[in-house]
RNA sequence: GGCGACGUAGCCAAGUGGUAAGGCAGGGGUCUGCAAAACCCCUAUGCCCCGGUUCGAAUCCGGGCGUCGCCUCCA
């Protein structure tokens, strides 16, 4: 029963072992709002909402920070082009990505901090690093001093002087060795500034992750998250610092998720293949498409394409159909022996016990489908009081986690749509089939389902 | 070039020593006026290839082939 998870560092699946008994506390890379929303950011955010309402669910306090780097040179970049303030694209960017969370169903964090509220932890952290050796103040900017961690590079898996061999462009000629890099950056002209002990400038892009989590969440905390693109350099420098500062590690656990693929090749700014999460709304739901990104385990690669998520959305439409079956259904009452009650009623220990292994999302959603099936093979079986009863229970204890059920479902009973198949009541009782296959037609193409059976004809809406 | 990951049916995808989950697509049946939905049965004697360890391997080891990633902004 107890929760195992693979860590970056280590290269083992460990057993989880809260700091605090009883209390989880996450920090995950969030993004830097410069831009739209792409399905590379949504997937990490995704997997860890799916994540925290599973630690929820074992009944954990969670505590879960996703920040945003609201200054940076895209953004900087970006705001010149447009000729707009830097804060007021973020501003933009951060009020969008939030809506889009919302649409994907994600928990807002407990924090969302942003680095330009937090210069001044981030100029102390700066200064006990340079204050402990750790780092170096040269021409205005204060780099971060890489060989003074012996462990440099174990968490990406390389060793320092190799990954320096010839491929390096030496552009800061004040470094002391060309693998150190910025804590703090000198301020060029027009760009966004705050004093500083060393002068004018701005914070480089992995001290904020330090400083940041360390302020929320305390000297050490449970899991760090994100992209696996950001193994190196990013999460190597961040625990260099850490470590630094700390004198020990601050997280107990590092959690990468895989990357989105196009047609098997990563998805990335360079290769101009992204799709915008804008662009998949049109097309698809955020249900669709939250659990499409769980449909696979979060370390494997995912490939994005139409085809993929059609096939996926046909298959998720069959859970929603048993849930419009069952959602009014009543507890259940008398069990019976059937293989199907089996199924029905330890579904959730199966469901739990795979999201309990790595954070099995693929495998749970694989539990999910046997247990619809169960329940129709119990309905058509004659029991369908007790199997919709148990199937209602058990969509709604596998939503708390994976969140895949309709906010509400339609139910038929639009008015027109209500006469139309009284009249094709009517005409299928005089078997004038021809006109009832006319207003089963207008019916379908009204977006219903029209669905025949032993106790009379229902009809529905699939959610979109 | 260095380091790392992966290779399971037509497609997607679980499974890290005990005899191949699940989804989509396909075939056959039941039900139905017909269709849809649902149910039942079938669809990998085999998990890239070749060796090895083991009573037993998709799972461990060695070699090969292939794909992808990181080493540069990226979630």
């Amino acid at each position: 029963m107890a929760i195992r998870v693979y860590d970056s560092l280590t290269r083992q699946t460990r057993p989880f072992e809260p700091r605090v008994a009883g209390r989880v506390s996450i920090y995950t890379c969030g993004v830097t709002p410069y831009d739209q929303s792409h399905v590379g950011h949504a997937r990490p955010a995704v997997v860890w909402d799916a994540i925290r309402r599973h630690l929820m669910r074992r009944g954990y306090l969670v505590t879960f920070v996703q920040n945003f780097t609201d200054i940076d040179d895209k953004l900087i970049r970006r705001a010149a082009e447009l000729g707009r303030p830097v804060e007021d694209l973020a501003r933009q960017f951060i009020l969008e990505y939030d809506r889009l969370m919302e649409q994907l169903s994600v928990m807002p964090p407990d924090f969302a901090p942003q680095v330009t509220e937090n210069i001044d932890t981030i100029v102390a952290y700066i200064q006990r690093l340079v204050d402990g050796g750790g780092a170096y103040a040269a021409e205005g900017s204060v780099y971060f001093r890489v060989k003074s961690d012996p462990e440099y590079g174990k968490l990406s898996g390389r060793k320092l002087d190799e990954m320096l061999e010839g491929v390096r462009v030496e552009l800061e000629p004040e470094k002391e060795y060309p693998g150190d890099f910025a804590l703090w950056k000198a301020a060029r002209p027009g760009e966004p500034a705050w004093p500083s002990p060393w002068g004018e400038g701005r914070p480089g892009w992995h001290i904020e992750c330090s400083a940041m989590s360390q302020r929320y969440l305390g000297d050490t905390f449970d899991m760090h998250g994100g992209g696996m693109d950001l193994l190196f350099p990013h999460h190597e420098n961040e625990r260099a610092q850490s470590r630094a500062y700390l004198g020990h590690e601050a997280v107990n656990l590092w959690v990468h998720n895989g990357l989105i693929t196009r047609g098997g090749v990563k998805m990335s700014k360079s290769l101009k293949n992204g799709i915008t999460m804008a662009q998949l709304l049109e097309r698809y739901s955020g249900h669709v498409l939250r659990t499409y990104l769980l449909s696979v385990h979060y370390r494997k690669p995912l490939d994005f394409e139409g085809q993929h998520l059609d096939a996926w959305q046909t298959g998720l439409e069959r859970i929603y159909r048993l849930w419009q079956d069952v959602e009014a259904a009543p507890a259940a009452g008398a069990i019976v022996a059937a293989d199907w009650v089996e199924s029905l009623i330890h579904f959730e220990e199966r469901f739990l016990a795979a999201m309990d292994d790595d954070f099995n999302t693929a495998k749970a959603f694989g539990e999910l489908f046997d247990m619809v099936t169960a329940a129709h093979r119990g309905i058509d079986a004659g029991y369908a009081d007790l199997a919709k009863g148990l199937a209602r229970r058990n969509l709604l204890a596998a939503d708390q986690v994976l969140r895949f059920l309709p906010d509400r479902t339609e139910s038929g009973d639009g008015a027109l749509a209500e006469v139309l198949l009284t009249r094709r009541n009517q005409a299928r009782k005089q078997k004038n089939f021809a006109l009832a296959d006319a207003l089963r037609d207008t019916l379908i193409e009204a977006g219903y389902e029209v669905l025949d059976g032993p106790e009379g004809t229902r009809i529905h809406r699939l959610p979109q």
